[in-house]
DNA sequence: GATGAATGAGCGTTCATTCAT
DNA sequence: AATGAATGAACGCTCATTCAT
């Protein structure tokens, strides 16, 4: 539901009309709508989590692991636009009372991008000052993408994928060539 | 309103009250709340048109329009959370039937990034390929930032601005060295 | 409807079917339901209010006044048990936010008693040390009554009317002899 | 649970979470929620009557008798609100099928005080015509004063046992000057 | 004896929209 | 140009109850 209706589309009563119950017997498995999203939101993080650890694979190079990472990133994104949704887009005031625990796993692959970025500092192919900052910025360019790409904000005449691939370069690239001075502030 | 409390916060009702007006007498301007949320948008659009022109000064150098450029931006974005949301997030399946030619302000935007890598690349400070598709990766990488800090999702132990300073400085670095080939898609 | 079915019964649902309407409407003359009962409560007092003045007759002994006037009490409650109920039954829980003003109408009421209380005082036949208390209590009495008969809590065996006419007897009779000290707390 | 939320707090629900069941197992020893409640009101009518029963002492004068008695009445009241509701104000149609012969533990202790009534006459302290009839109102009076309280409906510049007290001093009173007449009807 | 799963009915409320005036 | 009155649809949610196990 969540992939053709998005966020704005998911009731519990049309949850349960799709998948044949009543709406009062959701409330047997979850106490609430936020509750539901809420799992919703920490299934989604292990899917992406799933496929990203799924991606690595020892041997490879900073840059191929940064490459293969990105790029499976972007790729959940626009396979599960519901999903990345809930997790990344929805507005923060529908999510009270959300543990912030859950976003533990969110952070978690982070870390491995992180870990990624350290990786390529040893091999003397990145160099970075702030190794979580860059991770973070990293971050930024492809949900851009995908945001962007999901919303329907970008041209029709550039096509997609060509868009995901220069912002996954273009990112990478960004980590090798950044031997200036970080911020001040 | 939508500063307030973004677009889950705007329904007629509230806005009418607010401007001191019944709800019907809306329905005398705009047929519905999607073309009232359209002219919002084209609003939103022409608040930063004005804000990215007016931070344009003849005589920069390329970089240092491109920095005042994705400065103008990602302030626009994080000052104007609610219009910056319908422009750039709001799911497509609220916006059936808004017009094209509405977002062609937008367009005007990448446009005048699109000029300004043009200028750098005859400056001999950008080599770019495709400068569209730059001036769409780089928007990218703004609209991450943006979108992400105002959804929150963002580590609180970093500061705002400077992940809003580095994502910019990453994103006119990249162009800057931006000398290998692009994709052969 | 308070009067077949009691609070208990009433929705908003059921108020708008009952009066061919749909239950969106109410909400245009009330914010809520909270409101409404409210505005029931208020107009429930300015009958019983109008009821006890319409009975009071300016030449009438104390006594003669307090006996109509209680009389009239219970009366009204068993006439209008709906009315009554929210009056003075319903529960604190449900009354959240009731303004206090609304009460000064009940006030008004008690006040009435306590005035006669005091005209029997100067007449001699009443002996009063706290007439506001001797009000209250005069009060309970009635309510008592009341509230019984309508809850169905009186033996069948037992007339009503007869009910309701021994205690206004005891009532008033309570404060002809009440020539005794009041309590010390 | 009667004791904190009332009876619009008792729902089977939180009835079987709270003693540790399902909420299924209830209906395995009440048919429904009518006959649990009702089992309820006769558990209420069986705490009345003991602390009625437990405070009356033989040798005690038949005065004393009644204030003990109705002072127990009213503390019984005022410290069990939830079965007080469902024993004396539960509205009637909430209570079809309750069976009538339950109520023979609340004739039960009118019938007390309708003793202590004919023991007063015996006495010589009491003068009453019909001494059931005395012991309603008797009852009317007391539950007056419980039901206003516990309703919240007094003033709150008035202390609740100075209330209390009035009105069982009023009420034992008033069966001492009984000396007149009866109702005709 | 006990339960998890399930449900229909109902709740108060908000929404975008229409229409006669 | 403006509005009050009205509405159907939908929302999240709670309730007492049933039934197969």
């Amino acid at each position: 539901m969540l992939v053709v209706e998005g966020y704005a589309g998911l009731s519990m009563r049309k949850i349960a009309s799709a998948i044949g119950y009543s709406a009062t017997s959701i409330y047997l498995h979850y106490p609430g709508k936020d509750e539901l999203v809420h799992a919703l939101i920490r299934e989604g993080f292990r899917l992406l989590s799933r496929k990203i650890q799924g991606v690595l694979t020892t041997g490879d190079s900073a840059v191929e692991s940064l490459n293969k990472l990105c790029h499976a990133y972007v790729e959940f994104g626009l396979e599960n636009p519901g999903y990345y949704e809930i997790m990344f887009s929805l507005h923060p005031v529908s999510m009270t009372s959300f543990p912030v625990s859950d976003y533990r796993d969110a952070r978690g692959i982070l870390t491995v991008v992180e870990r990624v970025i350290r990786a390529g500092e040893s091999e003397g192919v990145f160099m970075i000052e702030d190794p979580f900052l860059a991770a973070n910025v990293l971050w930024f360019q492809l949900h851009g993408a995908v945001s962007l790409i999901l919303a329907s904000r970008t041209d029709v005449s550039i096509d997609k994928s060509r868009l995901a691939d220069s912002t996954v370069r273009t990112a990478v690239r960004a980590l090798m060539s950044d031997r200036l001075e970080s911020p001040k502030s």
